[in-house]
DNA sequence: TTTATAGGTGAACAATTGTCCATTGTCAAG
DNA sequence: CTTGACAATGGACAATTGTTCACCTATAAA
């Protein structure tokens, strides 16, 4: 059927009602106060009597991959995929954009700290296409060298990367020996962390530093 | 949340060194992760023996104004950056912008002609980045197939598709058998054109007809 | 009927997390 | 010398918050 691309705006994930109304909370939460919602929150704000109808939900969210959370740890959410509005979208000057500066070398360092001479560009992508979350300082980066070439990944594209903490497959901005570079981000159970260059030819295994993990890929750009 | 008061000039670079490590940390954590730290966390980061020395700065950092908490809840900080605005950045009117539509799905006729309800979405690429003609009625497709796997070209990637006659060797947007699919445009001297599937084990030709070519690719944006 | 799923109640538990007590030390200004 | 800020320790406490167990209702499918 579609096979489309995990974030995308043609694959809507059948939520109930109930699960797109605490989702939207959540959200609104979130957008509002800056800071995410407790279950207890919830709870009063649907007036539920029991946390559990929460907790449900939540599990039922996280279950269909829309939600992720942190056990145990208070107000950490993390919400994979924006929601898509159900009325038609005014695709006016309304339309919510998000703001991506293209670094063309960032040696080291967080971008953030990079003076602007770094920006060669700016790339700037509807919220909705491409799921990003408008908050976080998203950055865009040009690809040198052929490490990714086996996850379709070429030299010279364009990357879209969102700073946060990888998860197991992620495709993960490194920096190693001083040049930022792409890299799979791979972690099993019970294992340490390290990252793996996807090109059969070049199978090293690098390990996980504090200071290494960039940012998370989420989009890749290419001008034909 | 009224700051009338000219708070900043005095408070601004009151901030000790320390508790500008403390304020780093929290917006940069906030901003990594998604949801703000825990004053354990800050503890652990900065090696303190005793949540009391990150109570010390946050208190001193909230009799500054620089930071709001509620009092009791976890991980409700509220940050007051009074030096960095968000606004007035704006990608200087020097940057010329192409706003594109993204198609969800056209079966026919050239997208200009399919009404709203086809737009599912908006997507905004700077010229300098992508070479993009601001003039011409740029669009973008998502791609169904594997027909230009060849060309480094995926099921579910979204294709940014300018209007124009095609050159030989251009990737273009196709209408065959009543739906857009991407071929290459091939035309030798001489010879008629025609357009190839990038895919060798579809290795189909196809005779160009007069309405068969919608446009040329020009990028590739692909949700990781 | 049985089974499964969504939605919810109620109470208890345990971990996380914010808070406050008293105390120590440094260092610059008065 | 004294005062006051800044910085940090150690231990304890209480509130917030996430989690789990058992049990209930309704609806739709098998």
């Amino acid at each position: 059927m579609d096979n489309c691309s995990p974030i995308n705006l043609f694959t809507m994930k059948d939520l109930t009602t109930r699960q797109q109304e605490i989702l939207t909370f959540i959200e609104h939460h979130e957008w509002r106060n800056g800071y995410w919602p407790s279950i207890r929150e919830i709870q009063e704000k649907f007036g539920f009597k029991s946390t559990n109808a929460v907790m449900g939900h939540l599990r039922a969210l996280e279950k269909k991959e829309v939600l992720e959370r942190i056990a145990g740890q208070a107000r950490t959410f993390r919400i994979n995929r924006p929601d898509m509005p159900e009325e038609p979208v005014m695709p006016d000057d309304a339309t919510e954009v998000v703001d991506i500066p293209v670094m063309g070398d960032i040696a080291a360092g967080y971008p953030d700290r990079v003076e602007p001479a770094g920006e060669i560009g700016r790339l700037q992508v509807d919220i909705q296409s491409a799921g990003f979350s408008s908050r976080r300082r998203t950055f865009a980066l040009q690809v040198r060298g052929e490490s990714m070439v086996d996850a379709e990944i070429y030299d010279g594209d364009m990357v879209v990367i969102e700073p946060r903490d990888a998860r197991d497959g992620d495709i993960v901005a490194a920096l190693i020996d001083g040049e930022t570079t792409l890299k799979r981000y791979i972690q099993k159970p019970g294992e340490p962390p390290y990252l793996k260059a996807e090109n059969k030819f070049y199978p090293e295994l690098y390990p996980v530093t504090e200071l290494c993990v960039q940012g998370v890929a989420k989009a890749v750009v290419r001008s034909l």
